[in-house]
DNA sequence: TTCGAACCGTACCGTACGGTACATAACGTT
DNA sequence: AACGTTATGTACCGTACGGTACGGTTCGAA
């Protein structure tokens, strides 16, 4: 009993399954259609064994939180020395994986779900999904941004300052747009990321890196 | 019955006392505590009114978001000519505005309600929301920069890419975080809007308007 | 083979909501 | 004064959900 469900990393592997099916309904019909009865009828389950295993419908969301974060685990392999062209890579993939994991249909449920329960549970959920989920993305981006300050090519004063432009040039609105349902149109992420690795180290780029790279920037 | 009351301009103001009602019923306790039965109550107007002036519990929460939006009117005066200052100054204005409204209480939980119901109503009230509310504050920011531009402190391709530096550059991820419900972290929006212009001016700026600015920008 | 734990399926309970019906009251119009 | 309109308040209905209880089943351990 020492083990907390909502702090073990891992749960057994039936639960994994029922908090697959509970991932699968709440992307496919959002809140209202995850109901208890309803996955354990998905699951094969009985609602006894979700009441058992969860404790109540809240500690079930809030299993599936940690439940998908712990599917997803970033890498942070941050090269201690870069070159230009490595930063300017580093930089547009990272951008490219962000946009990729904002726009995923599982990200974007689990973040409608939290931003619905925000004023019911004190955010809760939010905070799991912030503190869980975002502090992996924050700390391989600082990672590449210290990185890159190493080696002579960024320059700046706060690098929390210098990672918030870098993310606002990255998303903008576009995840409270998919987040409102606004029909994605042509997730161009390339192009997007290319175009805010671009204004980031127009931004904070040494003339270093502007002559390492020249032409490349449009 | 020509008049659907969801394109109509105005409500009566029995009606709009109610919709009042309505929002500070969800700003205080989420979509959970705004029912028929607790709205009816809270306004002191039957079940049967709300159902024959909105149709339904969605008409009524459509009816909300065009109403709050018919009460938040932005005003754009766009001079066509500016000096550096002026823009600068309208500028940072617009951002501390817009930081203003995002952060609002009542928007907060309209974005939240219409974020929740994403997945469930076909994004009906988010695309309400980003068409009816969106429109104005974008047109506002398009003819500043497009001003900017027409008065050569300002330099760029495509005023769409502009545009959405400039909102990223100012919000990054602070809407999403304080729609999760984040603690909020000392909203010195005034800092924040003047760095964010900073860094727009430094991205499309032109000489011009560095030289005639200098030492302003940090 | 027997025991016990975990689990499934189903039935059940209380509640609360969206929506409807109706009886009554205010009020302007003729 | 009689009437039609509009609104209120209350009672009601069907439903669907969260949560609980219980009988039956699987399965590994002793």
């Amino acid at each position: 009993m020492g083990t907390d469900p909502i702090t073990a990393q891992e749960f057994s592997p039936r639960q994994n399954a029922v908090l697959e099916q509970a991932l699968r309904l709440l992307v496919e019909g959002g809140e209202k259609a995850l109901t208890t009865s309803g996955l354990a009828r998905a699951a094969n389950c009985s609602k006894e064994s979700l009441y058992k295993w969860f404790g109540d419908r809240d500690g079930l969301l809030a299993a599936m939180i940690t439940f998908q974060q712990s599917k997803v685990r970033t890498f942070e392999k941050a090269g201690d020395r870069v070159s230009a062209a490595q930063l300017t890579d580093h930089l547009e993939v990272f951008a490219h994986d962000l946009l990729d994991v904002l726009a995923g249909d599982v990200s974007l449920a689990l973040n409608r779900l939290a931003i619905g329960q925000a004023s019911r549970d004190g955010s809760k959920l939010g905070n799991l999904l912030l503190e869980r989920g975002r502090r992996q993305i924050d700390k391989r981006a600082r990672g590449l941004i210290e990185a890159g300050r190493r080696s002579g090519y960024l320059r700046f004063d706060d690098l929390e300052d210098a990672y918030r432009s870098f993310y606002g040039l990255i998303v903008s609105d576009l995840h409270v747009r998919m987040l409102l349902g606004e029909a994605q149109q042509a997730k161009d992420f390339s192009a997007r990321a290319r175009k805010a690795v671009s204004a980031f180290l127009a931004l904070y780029g040494t003339e270093k890196v502007h002559s390492e790279i020249g032409g490349k920037v449009a």
